[in-house]
DNA sequence: ATAGGGTTAG
């Protein structure tokens, strides 16, 4: 069939390059199977200058021919096909004769160029031209419209048509049918469709497959995969993008792989969008390596395949290789899209890295993509996540499109830095708006109250609210309510709460309590709670942490030496601490204790300034923070390099003054450094943000947005 | 002469 259209091809390209044969006269001889024949053939190879001379001889040809209609409508096809709406539409206009085809050939024409109600309102105008009854073809076009453009009142129109005019058993109305409902969130109705109207195709099943993975249905796609199996319908290379979407999203790497088997042996060509499905599958079902082979085996590589690639490595929270292969993607030439920069700003945001998530944001808006949704997510996200909130909410003020998830990022946003206020009030708003709150709204909104000690309204949104917005708690609002009681210091309600509560409590609640215990100074249920965890996790090492910080409060050193000995023969070594930040374009790592960079002398002499200035203030060393196998004068002066009063100290030496300062720290924030930074703060006139394992601690003027709660 | 399904983000 294609060798033919190409033998065509060549014979008229000759025919028309020929100079020993005038144009006119050659064309003058054309039949009309001819004159066709190079139509279809100028619409497949997209060549719109033989169209226009073979349009030209259409006019001067016997304008009364009854095939003149088909001429047209072959070339209203081939100006369609070269994207040519306006060449359409005014031969469509001129024609003298038209029938449904001409009307199908226009209509199919907006739609493929997005001009969905244009579609629909042709189709309205069809009605009131004489013998000219839509058919199946019109039905198809105008069923893809009702999908594309979410038009479930005119779709709904649609299927009545179908039913009075019977169209519907042809399998293009059917599947046409079956994807409206899909794609107008009436997933029983799609099913009604697939189970009473008869026969199904691979389209069908790739459709049905297709919608229940979009609305998160995997065990009722599993049924109708088993189904498509049992009609022994083939797989195609759509069907696999759809099963190996079904794998990832369930996260099976078992069944991923046997489908990868399957794919294998059926000889299936790997393109690009099964490369890329493939790609996702392996990436988020962990296996990096997989991934990577199958993105080099690809043919070519399109910003598609590549953006899955780079979303593995994020998924995965290789957060600096995924910035690295970006470098890659971009020497090779392939443009990068939002998906792309939504990726690589959460990978920022994994990093904290504030100054290559501002560089990506200017790109963003170079290349226009600050109106996406998934990038504004990203930017909150990354602005958050590096300690800059208030940028976090600039990006959300000036968003034009928002979703509920983009409300979520920002709820959570201002949750996780402690503005508990502005978390609430953006909940507010939100329902105002009308926006549905889900599951995680009400993770952020819970914890909001938590900030703000409100324990009270906290159970009203777990047991009322919640409920009246059909969302059932889960284990994660209930530790959102057992830290509320943490926070307000009402620890046997807290653990009565725990007792009383019908869930399965995991380890980072108990954690949640042991924590209380500590910041209350409640030892004695610390200690019963400390069983708890390490009876969950025996090598849980933030509850060794704990346990010792508690006695050293206590003075209890003899405590302090047995925690230690458990410690060794478990064999649970205690992180260093870690601490780092970025000037400019470079990150500088400190450890707690250590002399290892290069401007040592000079940063412990500022230290030793900044101690001094902040003594008349009330500062005074906090020796439970100390190391503990030291002798007591020491003690002292290993509190003053602990890792993040290095980064401070470094950062005020070199950024200028008034300059905001980030640090990350890879344990928690101690109570020494804690008091000691929120007078830095105070002196050097600075916000200084730190962020530690738990939460972002944002010290400004002397206060900590953290409330002295962490 | 006119019609259909798919990839990356949160």
């Amino acid at each position: 069939m294609r060798a033919n259209a190409m033998k065509r091809s060549l014979h008229y390209n000759r025919l028309l390059d020929a100079p020993s044969q005038p144009k006119s006269s050659s064309l003058a001889t054309l039949s009309v199977r001819d004159t066709l024949n190079i139509l279809i053939n100028s619409a497949e190879t997209k060549n719109i200058q033989l169209g226009k001379i073979i349009h030209a001889y259409i006019i001067t040809s016997n304008p009364f021919s009854s095939y003149q209609v088909i001429e047209n409508n072959a070339l209203l096809n081939l100006y369609a096909k070269c994207g040519q709406l306006s060449l359409v539409q005014s031969l469509f206009d001129s024609m003298h004769k038209r029938n449904v085809v001409s009307w199908c050939s226009l209509m199919s024409a907006y739609f493929h160029n997005g001009y969905v109600s244009k579609v629909l309102e042709l189709f309205m105008e069809v009605f009131r031209v004489d013998d000219v009854r839509p058919n199946k073809y019109v039905l198809s076009v105008v069923l893809s419209c009702c999908s594309e453009g979410r038009r479930v009142v005119e779709g709904l129109q649609c299927h009545g048509y179908v039913l009075k005019s019977g169209l519907e058993f042809h399998q293009y109305v059917k599947n046409g049918l079956l994807r409206m409902y899909l794609m107008c969130s009436l997933v029983g109705d799609a099913m009604k469709v697939l189970d009473y109207v008869p026969g199904s195709d691979a389209f069908t099943y790739n459709s049905v497959l297709k919608g229940l993975l979009d609305y998160g249905y995997i065990n009722r796609a599993l049924v109708v995969l088993r189904r498509m199996m049992d009609e022994c319908l083939e797989w195609d290379n759509v069907t696999y993008v759809s099963v190996f979407g079904i794998c990832a999203k369930s996260g099976d790497l078992k069944l991923g792989m046997q489908v990868h088997g399957r794919l294998v042996e059926s000889g299936v060509e790997i393109d690009l969008f099964l490369g890329s499905a493939m790609i996702d599958m392996y990436g988020k079902c962990g296996q990096l390596s997989t991934a990577r082979e199958i993105f080099e085996a690809l043919n070519d590589q399109n910003v598609v395949s590549w953006t899955a690639l780079l979303a593995a490595y994020l998924q995965n929270e290789s957060f600096e290789e995924t910035l690295e292969l970006f470098l890659e993607m971009e020497v090779r030439g392939v443009v990068p899209n939002e998906y792309t920069y939504a990726v690589l700003l959460n990978s920022c945001a994994g990093l904290s890295a504030l100054g290559c998530g501002n560089s990506l944001h200017a790109q963003v808006q170079k290349m226009g993509y600050t109106d996406h949704v998934i990038v504004g997510i990203a930017l909150i996200n990354m602005y958050s996540k590096s300690g800059h909130i208030e940028a976090a909410s600039i990006v959300f003020a000036n968003m034009i499109h928002r979703d509920s998830i983009t409300w979520n990022s920002m709820i959570s946003a201002y949750a996780h830095h402690g503005h508990g206020k502005e978390a609430l009030n953006l909940f507010y708003n939100m329902l105002a708006l009308e926006e549905k709150p889900n599951s995680i709204t009400f993770v952020g909104v819970l914890s909001a109250c938590g900030h703000l000690g409100l324990v009270d309204e906290g159970f009203y949104y777990l047991y009322k609210l919640m409920r009246d917005k059909g969302i059932e708690p889960e284990l994660e609002h209930y530790t959102c309510i057992l830290a509320l009681l943490c926070n307000a210091g009402r620890l046997e309600e807290a653990e009565n709460f725990m007792r009383t509560t019908k869930t399965n409590w995991d380890i980072v609640a108990w954690r949640t309590l042991l924590n209380a215990c500590y910041v209350h100074r409640n030892y004695t249920l610390g200690k019963r709670v400390a069983e708890s965890v390490l009876q969950m996790n025996p090598d849980d090492v933030g509850t060794f942490v704990l346990l010792s910080n508690m006695h050293a409060k206590a003075k209890r050193w003899d405590g302090i030496v047995k925690i230690r000995k458990l410690m060794r023969e478990r064999n649970i070594k205690k992180e260093p601490g870690m601490s780092w930040t970025q000037i400019r374009t470079s990150t500088h790592i400190f450890v707690s204790d250590d002399n290892m960079h290069p401007d040592t002398a000079e940063i412990h002499e500022k230290i030793r300034d900044l101690l001094a200035e902040i003594k008349p203030l009330g500062y005074t060393p906090d020796i439970s923070c100390a190391l503990h196998d030291v002798d007591e004068e020491q003690k002292e002066s290993s509190l003053r390099y602990h890792s993040e009063k290095l980064a401070i100290a470094y950062a005020l030496l070199k950024t200028p003054p008034g300059a905001p300062i980030h640090v990350i720290k890879n344990l928690r924030m101690c109570d020494d450094c804690h008091s000691a930074v929120k007078l830095i703060a105070k002196v050097t006139k600075r916000v200084i943000v730190v962020r530690d394992i738990n939460r972002f601690h944002s010290f400004r003027d002397g206060y900590c947005s953290c409330a002295d709660y962490w």
